[in-house]
DNA sequence: ACAATAAAAGATTAATTTGTCTTTTATATG
DNA sequence: CATATAAAAGACAAATTAATCTTTTATTGT
């Protein structure tokens, strides 16, 4: 039987009381702001509507001039589209929905996010594992495998579905 | 039936090919290296055998001024234990051992790193979950546990019989 | 006491990420 | 054609993280 220091057991049971965990699985905040404004315009850009960086901005609680640049590449990338001028905005299409999320974490963060251990160790792998290397590996690669398998269209879906939030004040 | 471009099935497909994995799990490179360092130490230090900055910067690949800000950090936070002057150096001790890998965590990047949900959602939980509450909170539960109930020496005992890796140049 | 050693402490620099601001380009409408 | 609108583009600023450098303090051995 191990016993815990009182303070140290204190400090990681608030994370649970919490509901919340340890271990910080992170995107960069434009990854994040990316995904939650493609899916944003998923879900609501039926018949024709169009959104303004603006209104992104404000429906999901994202820095206007950041998501502008954000929702720029994106349309670059053909990750969603977009058209100038009065009338104009960003929009979804039958196509950009076909896409999965890699695609827009790549787009944003580029591909060096594939390659990095829980550890930071270059080489990390099966055959040279790092201290929590078979700790963490199935669960990569778990989330991986939704994350290939499941595209805009129906991650969208889901959040309709399901009644999942893209933005909480 | 789903059919996914050519561009995107390469590029997700180039990620297991590689035996890494989509999704970075990320901790500041401070606490990488500090559980890194920690890990050493625990390993490392019997007999009272201690090891300065310099050479665990070494051993360890990680840059050494860094490292060794980081070292007296941890020893302050009685994660590790240190002497000065000549035959001075960092060590473990069988108490320092009793710490688990959270306590490393939140010594080095705060409390914060647990209050963060992939999405970026301040109020992301059971209650009001983001598009991937549901697929990641299992797996953070997870690890969570097992760093909880994983203390230091036990770690470093696994990393010994297991063959795990420190570094890897 | 003195010199050498190594951690502790603090200030500083560099790099990256995040976020803003200004100007330009395209386009729809009167 | 003129005007208003909204994205595209690029330069810029702020904040955070990563990393370095210098000085001080404690300790050991001569």
């Amino acid at each position: 039987m191990i016993i815990y220091s009182k303070e140290i057991v204190y400090l990681c049971q608030f994370s649970i009381i919490q509901g919340k965990n340890l271990v910080d699985i992170m995107l960069s905040n434009a990854a994040k702001y990316a995904i939650r404004a493609v899916l944003f315009l998923a879900i609501n850009s039926k018949n024709d509507s169009k959104y303004g960086a603006i209104q992104i901005a404000k429906d999901l609680d994202i820095p206007q001039a950041f998501i502008a640049k954000l929702l720029q590449k994106l349309a670059k990338g053909n990750i969603i589209s977009s058209s100038k001028g009065p009338t104009g905005g960003f929009y979804f299409t039958k196509e950009n929905g076909g896409n999965n999320v890699c695609k827009i974490i790549e787009l944003i963060d580029g591909k060096g996010v594939f390659d990095k251990c829980f550890m930071g160790l270059p080489n990390c792998g099966d055959a040279k594992p790092c201290p929590v290397h078979h700790l963490v590996a199935p669960f990569k690669k778990e989330i991986l495998e939704q994350f290939l398998h499941k595209n805009i269209n129906q991650l969208a879906q889901e959040v309709n579905e399901k009644g999942l939030f893209l933005s909480l004040k």
